[in-house]
DNA sequence: TGTACATCAGTGAACGCGCGTTCACTGATGTAC
DNA sequence: TGTACATCAGTGAACGCGCGTTCACTGATGTAC
């Protein structure tokens, strides 16, 4: 972050005067969502306009210079979550230097989202917590939200690739018609070749991590686990084994 | 509903005077609590009391005759919440008469599950989703949250004492120590003898379970999956598979 | 059986606070000649 | 290089609404003698 700004002063200092304004513009927005995310730590989803403009020093009606509504910045929050989710999962993945190393890399993986998830507990539960009454998640979300499935389902697809998921589950799965529809729907998108079978188990291991990160965070775990990073490898060994990576 | 409150009329009229107003008190309890999940259904977890009370052609604060604060009516709701979905799943549970059909009572009351939070989608939010800011539990609400778990458990216990599980993935475990010791305190209290791998499979599944509803619930299966239902049978028929089942 | 009293449900006004959004405005900053 | 103009950020007041909770009160219902 302070290395972020710094870098920014440097390429303000060499840009023609008239990008400085839009420079100082991004900065201001980019500072109004650092804010609300504080917000959202307290407060949960309820945001408030005039509580982040408040922090700011600002009369509330200046935000909408950068936003059009509470919408539009909750849109904006929501967005940069998941890039910022995904690109912590791209990079744990990718710091696997082992690429056949298809275990390790979807641990590294897992971990990562539940670092993350651990760390940012607000946006976590602003993505994948129960929706927000009156906001519509816009279509743009949509690419972003797809970044974290996608390491997933590569490493899948390499293993596939490599041959080294023969040996997994998948063979014993019996996939109801329509179920096959939806998947093959999605590896014709992402991942061409990689079997249906093979995604559903994909699935499970992504509704296990997701669903044991969601019971810690929102305090299904609390007396009954105290042991939280170990069972939730234990979890993911499952999982990975469930999957055959 | 309909019956309920007719046979509360025939206990009324035959009881004593002064059990009336309690009788009538208690109504109106149920009333209120009614009233308010409705609005939850729109509202989310941000209930309003005024609007409650708006709806019941009552003011505001006469509502403090049946409830302290806004809290303590949240409370009420979310112990109603999970007696009612404990309720559901022991019933769909018993409902199997082979007893020793594990895998048939494993679905049984997970597909328990899953409709009842279909048909109650803001409850399951209460329970399962975000915590609602600035609320807190009380411990009463703990052993209501815990009778769904108990269906599962006792699945596993009864499997575990016909000799069934013993061809499962259990003996494949193994276990942390730190993680060992927070099973071996949930078997000791509600199933002495269950082996500790065996119930880390069964949180597998229980996991699973709500990963699914809750992603399924909150949005997270949209343009992904739309064989909704079939795609929830063929995940559970994989834990069931897990667990052996 | 009748009367005095206590209990309790519900009222209505008020306190003190919050919110999102609009709008006419002031001044500073950038642009074009 | 200097000046007239356009752009834009931020102000402050207002609109119209919401909320939880308290409190003194009215009237009806139940209790005790």
């Amino acid at each position: 972050m302070q290395e972020h700004r710094s870098l920014m002063c440097a390429i303000i200092s060499v840009m023609p005067a008239a990008s400085i304004r839009a420079r100082v513009r991004a900065e201001m927005i980019g500072e109004i969502k650092a804010v609300a995310r504080r917000h959202l730590e307290t407060e949960g989803a309820n945001l408030s306009l005039r509580a982040v403009a408040r922090d700011m020093g600002m009369v509330s009606s200046a935000l909408y210079r950068y936003f059009a509504s509470r919408d539009e910045l909750l849109t904006a929050l929501i967005l940069d979550a998941y890039n910022d989710l995904g690109a912590t999962v791209e990079a744990a993945d990718t710091a696997v230097t082992d690429r056949a190393n298809l275990r390790g890399r979807w641990l590294a993986a897992a971990r990562a989202v539940r670092g993350w998830a651990l760390a940012k507990p607000a946006e976590y539960a602003l993505l994948f917590g129960s929706p927000v009454p009156g906001y519509a998640a816009p279509q743009d979300t949509i690419a972003a939200a797809a970044r974290t499935s996608l390491v997933l389902i590569q490493i899948l697809a390499d293993g596939h690739a490599a041959g080294a998921l023969a040996a997994g589950n998948a063979g014993q799965v019996r996939l109801a018609r329509a179920v096959r529809a939806d998947l093959s729907a999605i590896t014709r998108q992402v991942a061409p070749g990689l079997p249906e079978e093979l995604l559903l188990l994909g699935m499970t291991g992504w509704l296990g991590l997701f669903g044991t990160i969601s019971f810690e965070l929102f305090g299904q775990l609390n007396n009954v686990i105290d042991a939280r990073a170990q069972f939730f490898d234990q979890q993911m060994e499952l999982m990975s084994d469930l999957m055959g990576l």
